[in-house]
DNA sequence: ATCCAGGAAAACG
DNA sequence: CGTTTTCATGGA
């Protein structure tokens, strides 16, 4: 079976990358395979100590995926900057953000908005499994994200996925982009801040939701999403001017992210998700 | 039943 | 312009 050696400076661990929430197409079984869909392909994968084995790709494509070719230690060291992201480092080291596939991505926090993460794993499924090619693998059947063309032609499948008011969104961004391929370079072609605002363009695309999308899928790591977990820990331990449970206004919402950028520095997004990934509840 | 979850659009002053 | 209301779903 194909495998990766771990180099000793390349910190990872498989559990807390895919277990922090960050992804949503990804299962772990009881005794520590973890089976997800990547595009068109099936991947199975488990950690054993600095060896990782594996079964669907090629060892390219583990690599670029989870970013093991990114230097993170160097990373962690420039966002540890107090007590509070020095902890969550502490017990989550070893997560990196993966290379996410990015129109899947942006209609994931399209469904993401006001649900819990159980419920938009459940919504990504529906529309594979309602919309995508099926892919055999170890005889169960698995199904790839359908291209935005695919939904957009199908007005009659998507209201069956229970997204609720976010169908619409989905389906109208679906036909906006009519080209994937040139979609993605665009954005990945902006810088940050310009990038943000050609998502929130999209019906659906807030400001968390473009933040979501710009970190998890184009690696623009200045992101820091403010979710109502971040929120609460930004509050606790930062900007405890914020409001112990109000509601985020717009600028406030601004405020907290232009804090965290200034904070952190320009790989804020990893603090984000260390942040995220060592919240309690 | 009531509240909450990786919020955003639309309506309202 | 900034602020409040509404939106559909499922789990606790």
């Amino acid at each position: 079976m194909p495998g990766i050696t771990l180099s000793h400076n390349q910190q990872f661990s498989l559990d807390q990358t895919l277990g922090c929430g960050q992804v949503f197409r990804w299962d772990r079984t009881a005794d520590g395979w973890w089976y997800g869909v990547i595009g068109k392909r099936v991947i199975r994968i488990r950690q054993m100590g600095s060896r990782l084995i594996f079964e669907g790709a090629p060892a390219s494509f583990i690599t670029h995926y989870f970013s093991l070719d990114v230097d993170l230690l160097p990373i962690l060291a420039s966002i540890d900057r107090d007590p509070c992201i020095h902890t969550a480092i502490s017990q989550c080291t070893g997560l990196r953000l993966v290379r996410q596939p990015k129109w899947e991505c942006l209609v994931s926090y399209i469904c993401s908005t006001n649900s819990n993460i159980p419920t938009i794993r459940r919504r990504i499924a529906s529309i594979a499994q309602r919309f995508g090619k099926k892919i055999e693998f170890e005889g169960n059947p698995y199904y790839a994200f359908p291209e935005p063309s695919i939904i957009s032609c199908g007005e009659t499948i998507l209201p069956d996925c229970k997204l609720g008011y976010r169908t619409p969104y989905v389906f109208d961004t679906a036909c906006q982009i009519t080209d994937v391929k040139q979609w993605e370079d665009t954005i990945t072609a902006l810088p940050f801040e310009d990038a943000r605002r050609e998502l929130m363009k999209l019906k659906g695309v807030g400001p968390k939701a473009a933040d979501c999308i710009l970190l998890f899928a184009f690696q623009k790591y200045e992101a820091f999403p403010v979710d109502v977990w971040i929120r609460r820990i930004m509050q606790q331990n930062y900007l405890p001017d914020l409001g112990a449970n109000s509601h985020l206004t717009g600028r406030e919402y601004d405020a907290v992210r232009r804090f965290a950028r200034q904070h952190f520095g320009e790989f804020c997004g990893y603090a984000q998700e260390y942040l995220y990934a060592a919240r309690e509840g």
